[in-house]
DNA sequence: GACATTAGTCACAATTCGTGACTAATTCGA
DNA sequence: TCGAATTAGTCACGAATTGTGACTAATGTC
């Protein structure tokens, strides 16, 4: 039986926080020599399923349960060198909040993902690719609460604005524009973890919002 | 012969401004029925050649040069109908400068984006998908430029920009923001067309930026 | 030459933003 | 038991940015 070059794959890469670093799930695949090999959850759409349900079939056995946010991010067909080889590889985003991934399938292991172990070259790209999508939705897509329980405090929130924007955030320029945003309620709940004084808990609770359109912002316009 | 369902097509959504609107490019397909039908110009990647590259074939044709841009909106996957009936569309947007479509292949045309002949359900979302993709990138990559000629006036610009946004701009706001953003160098050209006062003429010209890093926003975040 | 039309600039009020300093509530160790 | 350390939360003020109307400039038209 010669397995033919399938056209295309689908590959997720989830995330997750482990303390104060983003980490990307990858899978031990059973190489018959000894050398590990280290790849992202991926497979063959069948002729039967959308590649949005692909995409979450695949990350279901090795995630525990569903992620919290699953997007796809682009397609990636250039000549780099993917597992099954495909000519066309889907890559997609799964958002799972910290502490969710209790039980992880078979051989399946969070990497921070800036020390990932060697993987094929398109999903080198893949994941690459997913972090720039993730940093430039951001501001449009409510990708930071995903990656919390759906209670947290002020503080885990903005340590999730500082991990994914890769920069230091100032305690009451965040809160200001936090609350002007109207995209968090507080409970009536507090935590007191550790030593200094008890947060209160928040949820992600979005109001109707008013069009507040601003002026043209030429932020990021560059040479390309 | 029985031509097979083909896994994979690419898609070309090409822009132009004409006049106050946005078109988009559509070819006319041989019906051998009397009944007229379009569709986004579209091919199967051959297996010796990346999707950009697929993507860039497929638009030489109909258009009579190469676009000005030419960058991948997403894959489309799910169960809506395509002309070719492939398993995923990979649908691309092509920004083409105004009045440089002058030589048009065969059966093409262009219509305003908001007055499209039927076409395939499919076709239809990568469309939407184009336009989203292009406002969504407005602010991050030089697309307005795209879609003029190499000298512009700066009311030129305005314009297009309120094109894409879909609302008025205060004209000392935009220039405020284009003069602080360093995108744009004058000429030392003018052009007196009609009626009113001549407009010197300007070319995209962007500067190094000095890292202008702002605060948090959470502009777009909603319940998605 | 008056007027309509388009380009380009100015200036000021209003709003938003960056920042340091403050108060509050808790744990820990002496 | 008290004080230092630690984390949460707020305030207020100067600086920077933004929205806007009004102004000047240069052209074509009648």
């Amino acid at each position: 039986m010669s397995a033919r070059r399938p056209a295309l794959s689908v590959d997720v890469v989830s995330l997750t926080p482990h303390g104060r670093r983003l980490t990307v799930l990858l899978v031990r695949v059973g190489d018959s020599r000894s050398k590990e090999r280290w790849e992202l959850p991926n497979d063959a759409p069948r002729s039967d399923e959308t590649i949005d349900e692909a995409a979450a079939r695949v990350v279901r056995p090795t995630l525990g349960a569903q992620p919290a946010m699953l997007e796809q991010v682009a397609a990636f067909g250039d000549r780099r060198r993917h597992p099954s080889d495909a000519a066309v590889s889907i890559g997609y985003v799964a958002l799972v909040a910290s502490g969710a991934s209790a039980s992880l399938g078979g051989d399946a292991a969070w990497f921070p993902v800036d020390e990932l172990p060697p993987i094929a070259p398109r999903q080198r790209a893949i994941v690459d690719g997913a972090m720039h999508a993730v940093r430039a939705r951001l501001d449009q897509s409510p990708i930071a609460f995903r990656l919390l329980p759906s209670t947290f405090t002020l503080s885990q929130l903005q340590e999730i604005y500082e991990l994914l924007l890769g920069r230091r955030l100032h305690k009451a320029s965040f809160r200001r524009a936090l609350h002007a945003s109207w995209l968090v309620e507080p409970t009536d709940e507090w935590r007191s973890e550790g030593r200094g004084r008890p947060a209160q808990l928040f949820r992600y609770a979005p109001r109707k919002r008013r069009g507040s359109r601003r002026g043209v912002r030429f932020e990021g316009v560059s040479g390309t």
